[in-house]
RNA sequence: GCCGAAGUGGCGGAACGGUAGACGCACGCGACUCAAAAUCGCGCGGCCGAGAGGCCGUGUGGGUUCGACUCCCACCUUCGGCACCA
């Protein structure tokens, strides 16, 4: 072999980690600190893309020095086996989902050991293995035990596409977050989670994460907490009562109408009339998208029923009007015009009084300022007023501090057949009965129809259904509804600790030794979705005594989508890259690294192969450097020169660099100018200080570009470089004797100087004065002020 | 509309308030070669200048500072999230 050949260098290498089960973990104790390094698993569709390879090189870089910075690293890999596309797929093509789904499988892990991820795949699965989704089953039936999963009929989003209904963090802009279609609102009876009880915990226990900001923000508006009052508003003709809430309890005087959403339950009761019916009809047959559009002019029909207003006692009209929502708050709010955009728009389309009660300028206005119209509590400022209201209220009985939040409940059932069977049968006599965890798994049964058609396909399989109560013995049918397959991910990570254990989802010793991960990596598009259902998972499974952490990932590390054209990848669209051909073209290592040089790896951006080139040259001249390397020692002999204090500076820059920020395209640079360096020494430098830099190059590259590394630094070393610590930098060859000293005047730039790096600020100041430039620059004029950075610069100002 | 992030060469992108453009791509020149490729070396923000050198330059306008890509204010543009949430 006389040029890089990855064909040949890869593969050898791929067999010893393979034959060697190098990258296997115990779970027994030992004295090295553990880390938990893990990649979203992916879901197996078709073939990995090039955003699956970013985000595993990512990962396995982390894992590498982690290892050899002294910790014991679980880094394993699963599949997120359920779901629609290979549903759908069958529907098409009479497929088992099954077998698209692990032929999908097979080849993932083929490009996985192909791109050298270090793995340990002794802890492999499949989500929709039944070995694992037994436990899935089992984790429900421990939710449902809590009263956390709960059946319910309720206004829910259904996608008429899919057939399906979905939960709200997977509606997109009213659309089905998979298909694109309108969502349409449905009255089902559903099964849920009850995440809104972990609102607040939920936010509390952000402080205890080291996420992005941004996902964290993104989780909060999501829970979307808001703190306010529950105000009654009596209807005296029906004697009803109707609480609302309201953020703004300050505002109450201003309160000249009232309105009702379309789907509250007592519309009707407060009027029969036709033109009622009407509305409420058309308003619930229109998509969440034609109902949510805000340029659309507001519409409602008054009902003919007077509210009190228990602030001053003044009877106000009711309406029923499509802006309000059914979902959040009561379904029913108070209208004060003066002071919101909305109830405004309303009152002057329904030509209705508006009465400003905060002075805060033109109307509507939002914003804070003194009361007025508002009896004994005119002139106070209206952030005071909230609760000085809100008192008077409470102790009439009519009013009282709460908190809402825009979180809903997890609606986790749908009307398909690939998906985790829910463990629920239903008797004639006894009800709802959970499926006894000896009989687990409820194994999803074959069937030869996978159409959907408006019912899960699994009714279908009726021998599947009929089954026998487990509580009496008698009739009974299983429910034939599967588990959103979001439910399956949000605990896969606890599996991987113990995932061979037939006897427990987990042993809680050893997860105890694992958990959390210390270090999870994954695209920005989870950070609702999956994030916050993972971290429910935990808190619940915690509260029911079943684990020993509060959060899942310690440490969030959330990478940039990689584009083409602009657009996401995917198949629908034509637009994917596959890594296969530019690995059999390229080899994994350069691809790797390209991926993570191209910029850092948390931005996204628009994918070009064009710069690829210059990765493959440089991996080429590492080798090609060691290819020519001098014989003897790899030890520096004598004194250090210009070669190996710039292999210590790569060394602390690229610790520096993975350590503390993943700026895996700055690390590559280092070592790139290493090498560049390398080829300018190479002649003139000492045969031992080239042999120490190759092989350094090999050893800080390994990370990243773990076949070329380890090919490198044997022929330099005869060692393994993954078993070798990672190198450390010696500070006292990270500074030079001499330093470029900066001369500027009035902050310009105008003169370099050699100075001693350790000259006082007396002697640099000397030594920059008599540069010959700033002489004539000066020209007479006279200087101010000095101003001296140690080491770096002086500055004259001068006038 | 609200919240958040980002605007730097032809391109991807560097830069604890202290030398703007590291590193790579593309491009140009040279060496090697009969030649080409590969490789090795050099150059490469704009303008003026034969050169030495000078001036301008990090989306726009202001401000703070001896000194601003970096901090503050306003605006423009792009991207992401939420969106009739009371």
């Amino acid at each position: 072999m006389d040029r890089y050949d990855p064909k040949q260098i890869e593969p050898r290498w791929q067999q010893v980690w393979a034959d060697e089960h190098t990258w296997e973990v115990t779970n027994e104790p030992d004295e090295r600190p553990k880390a938990y390094v893990l990649e979203m698993l992916p879901y197996p569709s078709g073939e990995p893309h090039i955003g699956h390879l970013k985000n595993y090189s990512v990962g396995d870089a982390v894992a590498h020095f982690r290892r050899r910075t002294g910790h014991r690293v679980l880094h394993p890999m699963g599949y997120d086996a359920f779901g629609l596309n290979a549903e759908n797929h069958a529907i098409k093509t009479g497929q088992h989902p099954r077998e698209s789904t692990e032929a999908s499988i097979a080849e993932f892990r083929r490009q996985f050991r192909e791109w050298g991820i270090s793995i340990d795949w002794t802890r492999e699965f499949g989500t929709h293995e039944p070995r694992y989704y037994r436990w899935t089953q089992w984790i429900f039936l421990r939710l449902y035990e809590r009263g956390l999963a709960y059946r319910k009929e309720a206004a829910v989003k259904w996608c008429p596409k899919d057939q399906t209904v979905l939960a709200n963090e997977q509606v997109i802009e009213g659309r089905c977050e998979r298909c694109g279609t309108p969502v349409e609102a449905r009255q089902l009876e559903q099964w849920f989670f009850k995440i809104t009880e972990y609102a607040d915990r939920l936010l509390e226990d952000m402080g205890e994460i080291e996420w992005p900001p941004n996902v964290l923000t993104m989780q909060e508006n999501w829970i979307g907490r808001s703190e306010g009052a529950e105000v009654t508003f009596r209807c005296e003709e029906l004697g009803v009562d109707y609480e609302v809430f309201t953020t703004r309890p300050d505002t109450l005087f201003g309160a000249t109408f009232f309105v009702m959403a379309p789907e509250h339950p007592d519309v009707f009761r407060m009027s029969d009339a036709p033109e009622v019916h009407e509305y409420v009809n058309k308003a619930l047959n229109e998509s969440a998208e034609e109902r949510g559009d805000e340029h659309k002019q507001k519409t409602g029909v008054p009902l003919g029923r007077t509210v009190t207003n228990p602030v001053n006692g003044e009877e106000i009209p009711v309406f029923v009007a499509d802006y309000v929502l059914m979902e959040y708050g009561t379904g029913a709010i108070m209208a004060v015009p003066a002071h919101d955009e909305r109830d405004y728009d309303f009152a002057k389309v329904f030509d209705l009084p508006i009465r400003p009660v905060i002075d805060c300028g033109e109307l509507p206005c939002t914003g804070d300022g003194p009361l007025i119209n508002s009896g004994e509590f005119d002139g106070i400022p209206a952030p005071e007023a909230k609760g000085a209201i809100t008192d008077s209220l409470g102790e009439r009985g009519l009013g009282k501090p709460t908190v809402n939040y825009r979180l809903r409940d997890w609606l986790l059932s749908r009307q398909r057949y690939w998906g985790c069977p829910i463990p629920i049968v239903y008797c004639e006599k006894c009800g709802m009965v959970p499926v006894p965890e000896d009989q687990l798994p409820v194994e999803l049964p074959d069937i030869d129809d996978y159409l959907p058609k408006g019912r899960s396909p699994l009714a279908a399989a009726e021998d599947w259904v009929h089954t026998s109560c487990p509580s009496c013995g008698g009739e009974a049918h299983r429910e034939t509804d599967t588990m959103d397959t979001f439910v399956d991910s949000s605990w896969y990570f606890l599996r991987y600790c113990d995932a061979g254990n037939d006897l427990a989802a987990w042993d809680r010793e050893v997860l105890a030794r694992w958990m959390p991960v210390d270090q999870y990596i994954g695209g920005i598009e989870h950070a609702i979705l999956h994030l916050m259902y993972a971290r429910f998972f935990i808190k619940a499974l915690a509260d029911m005594d079943l684990l020993d952490v509060q959060e899942p990932f310690a440490r969030l590390f959330t990478q940039g989508m990689v584009t083409r054209g602009g657009a996401k990848m995917s198949k629908t669209k034509g637009n994917v890259v596959s890594p296969s051909e530019l690995v059999e073209r390229y080899g994994a290592d350069t691809l790797r690294c390209y991926i993570l040089y191209v910029g850092h790896p948390a931005e996204g951006g628009d994918w070009s192969d064009e710069g690829i080139d210059g990765l493959f040259r440089f991996l080429s001249r590492i080798w090609r450097a060691a290819h020519d390397a001098p014989e003897g020692p790899v030890e520096p002999q004598g004194e250090p020169g210009a070669l190996v204090r710039k292999a210590h500076w790569a060394i602390d820059k690229v610790t520096r660099d993975l350590g503390d920020r993943f700026a895996t395209h700055t690390a590559i640079a280092a070592v790139i100018e290493l090498v560049n360096e390398i080829y300018r020494e190479r002649e003139s430098a000492d045969p031992s200080h080239v042999r120490f830099a190759i092989a350094t190059a090999a050893s800080l590259i390994f990370p990243f570009a773990p076949h070329l590394g380890s090919e490198v630094y044997e022929q330099m070393t005869g060692l393994r470089v993954w078993e070798e610590p990672w190198p450390e930098a010696d500070p006292s060859l990270l500074v030079t004797e001499t330093v470029a000293l900066v001369v500027q005047l009035n902050g310009k730039l105008i003169d370099r100087l050699e100075a001693p790096a350790d000259a006082s600020e007396e002697e640099q100041e000397r030594i920059a004065r008599e540069s010959e430039k700033l002489a004539a620059r000066l020209d007479g004029k006279e200087v101010v002020k000095t101003v001296v950075v140690p080491g770096k610069l002086v500055n004259f100002v001068a006038r």
